[in-house]
DNA sequence: GTCTATACAACGATAGAC
DNA sequence: GTCTATCGTTGTATAGAC
């Protein structure tokens, strides 16, 4: 690579640390392009150079996140045949979910408020919610098609558990003064899906 | 009250008229203050006749929504011993909840985009998130004394059953071309919190 | 109280020199 | 590719006539 190429790339990479940066502090919503810019110590029109709007350096960002290759997320090896009646294998899952949010909180709470923010006319908000918790979706009904009674729609029950991390993620990285034990949390959930409030706990 | 605070009242009312209209349409972040006085048929300058601000405006319309005194929240008759853990009780809570959601959507949908829109770093989300959950939290905090092995924190537990009521309500709100059977919908929720995943259904 | 007109700030986006 | 400078739009808020 060149030297020119070098420094574009530098810019780029600038601009995105710089973006990921604010987004952590005042959110997506109220991070402006020349914000940006001024925190990466840029020019406005560079920005432009690199990315068009603030949702595709956002897409950007995401994208940088997706290609880490998280170990965690390992979607080659996951089976459609996942128990998530069975504690261990929900647990992960729970994990999963809860340990991307907590990592890369600046990008996953971005592309909330961004879904959050579109028109509720778009309905969106109810396709994305049901886009990323597809998985889920397919595990439970696999357990359905094995005899497993569940609460109900294996759509809809899906949904519900995507908008419980969601916005409990969301909530608990907003928190100050608070703090979370991770894994207390993941624990929480999990009882509290697998067995509900009534279930048996030992 | 004389005809010209008649005039008044009635302006006042067409704006939040209006306000309302568009929240559920637009949603409350893209809804612009021009776009209220136009669609209520006033001019710009009269809205700040009424309200000095588009929060405040939709602080009135909570207002009005709190004092239609819903028969369904007896806030006053609400003792802290009720017990979650029993099915009905528990459904009984997430059927007030959803129903006020459900009636109540332009109102409910845009305080949760302003709740999201704040900065993350105010924390809004998260106290906002236990302040609605305090009920839920206090109801937990009885049964836990009365010996029964909850999931984990009180104040946690409550919070999750909030972030999935408030995501998936506003999601159900926004989703367009998929009709939802409210009753069905409140099952669902009460089952799998109730019981969880694994939980007996008979 | 309501209107018209307008000042003013913020922001996105582009042009042109280097 | 990056910069400076600037245009144009949008939206908030106010001034002053009626």
């Amino acid at each position: 690579m060149g030297v020119r190429k070098a420094k574009a790339a530098e810019t780029r990479t600038a601009l995105l640390d710089a973006a990921r940066r604010l987004f952590a502090e005042r959110g997506y919503l109220n991070t402006k392009i020349t914000d940006i810019t001024k925190e990466a110590g840029r020019a406005t029109g560079s920005f432009y150079e690199h990315f068009t709007s603030k949702d595709e350096l956002l897409q950007a960002l995401l994208q940088g996140m997706e290609d880490r290759a998280d170990e965690l997320v390992d979607t080659a090896v996951h089976p459609r045949e996942h128990d998530l009646t069975d504690r261990a294998q929900l647990r992960q899952h729970l994990a999963v979910s809860w340990t991307v949010f907590r990592e890369h909180a600046p990008v996953v709470s971005a592309l909330f408020q961004a879904m959050i923010a579109a028109e509720p006319g778009s309905g969106r908000a109810w396709n994305d919610l049901v886009g990323e918790t597809g998985i889920l979706k397919q595990h439970l009904e696999y357990s359905a098609e094995q005899g497993k009674a569940l609460p109900g729609d294996p759509e809809l029950v899906a949904a519900a558990i995507g908008a419980m991390l969601a916005m409990l993620g969301y909530a608990v990285n907003s928190a100050r003064g608070r703090e979370f034990d991770d894994d207390a949390v993941i624990d929480t959930l999990t009882d509290l899906l697998h067995s509900g409030l009534a279930g048996p706990r030992d």
